[in-house]
DNA sequence: TATTGTTATACTCTATAACTATA
DNA sequence: TATAGTTATAGAGTATAACAATA
């Protein structure tokens, strides 16, 4: 065990004052935000599975034959950034680009069956993981939340006219 | 303009069905931050801060010779990373260093003058760009969204017991 | 032995510019 | 001339391991 000292003038003990911190939608977003993001990679564990990398599966599994560029656009991704994303994805045998033959530049993005079959178990866990966080909060305040984060990304002056 | 063509088997049209996404706390959260976080950087582009460095200066306004250990981790941030990111706000001369003489391992963390000056006009133009937002939402369901954030943290499980 | 600050390093995410092959 | 996909590259953010000085 370390001895508590006491500290001369600089370093006031005890937790620090945040100042406004607290109080800003701003900063109270980027830590539930982190929070939620690894209760997600936890849930995800078993899969090997980012956000973004489930988020591509799932709406490969919902549109297949989807442009690169129509998926990292849905994501908000830059279509530059998309390119190594699936190429992991493609390279772990869950995804595949395939040839479009009524235009040669395009490429159709389509799951594999064990893409498939993951982002079936996976889907899963992830629900499973909303319900317990929505269990904590109550259902009606996790919808609340569910909403008013919808409005908030809608409200922002980035959407502005 | 590009003429619309039709399209063969792989691509569909129109807007991507996202599946479960959108219902999903996980995925609205990191949408409604980043769009947040976007605006914010507007709101601070004339001081050329970004949230975390703000966070820092807030933090040191209020608790001077702070240690830098207590500075990371009230922010989340492990103590290796906190390195490079003070040293720029060091560089800058908007904080500094000090020797603690009661432990010789120990720093203190302090703004300087110019520091205390820049986090006053930055604070201002946060808390401008906080009510704009408000005001979008409605104080009301803004307030409520701040609390619902605050529960949504400690609701993770990675804060479990 | 443990703690404070630090260095070195690697991996992910993001952003910009520019290339290719088509259209 | 514009578009789809891609390459190359650089900047942040984050993670682990390990070190020196000090307690």
């Amino acid at each position: 065990m370390a001895r508590r000292t006491e500290r001369a003038s600089p370093g006031r003990r005890g937790p620090l004052d945040l100042g406004i911190l607290p109080g800003l939608l701003g900063y109270r977003m980027r830590r539930a935000q982190l929070a939620l993001y690894q209760d997600f990679l936890a849930a995800c564990e078993p899969f090997t599975l980012r956000q973004t990398q489930f988020a591509v599966l799932e709406i490969l599994e919902r549109n297949p034959g989807a442009a690169p560029s129509a998926v990292s656009s849905a994501l908000g991704i830059k279509r530059t950034n998309f390119v190594p994303l699936f190429d992991e994805l493609a390279r772990r045998g869950l995804a595949e680009r395939r040839a479009d033959p009524s235009d040669r530049r395009a490429r159709g993005l389509f799951l594999t069956k064990a893409g498939a079959a993951l982002v079936a178990r996976a889907r899963a866990a992830i629900l499973g993981h909303e319900a317990r966080l929505a269990a904590r909060l109550g259902a009606d305040d996790a919808e609340t939340l569910r909403a008013l984060l919808e409005r908030a990304e809608a409200a922002t002056q980035m959407n502005e006219s």
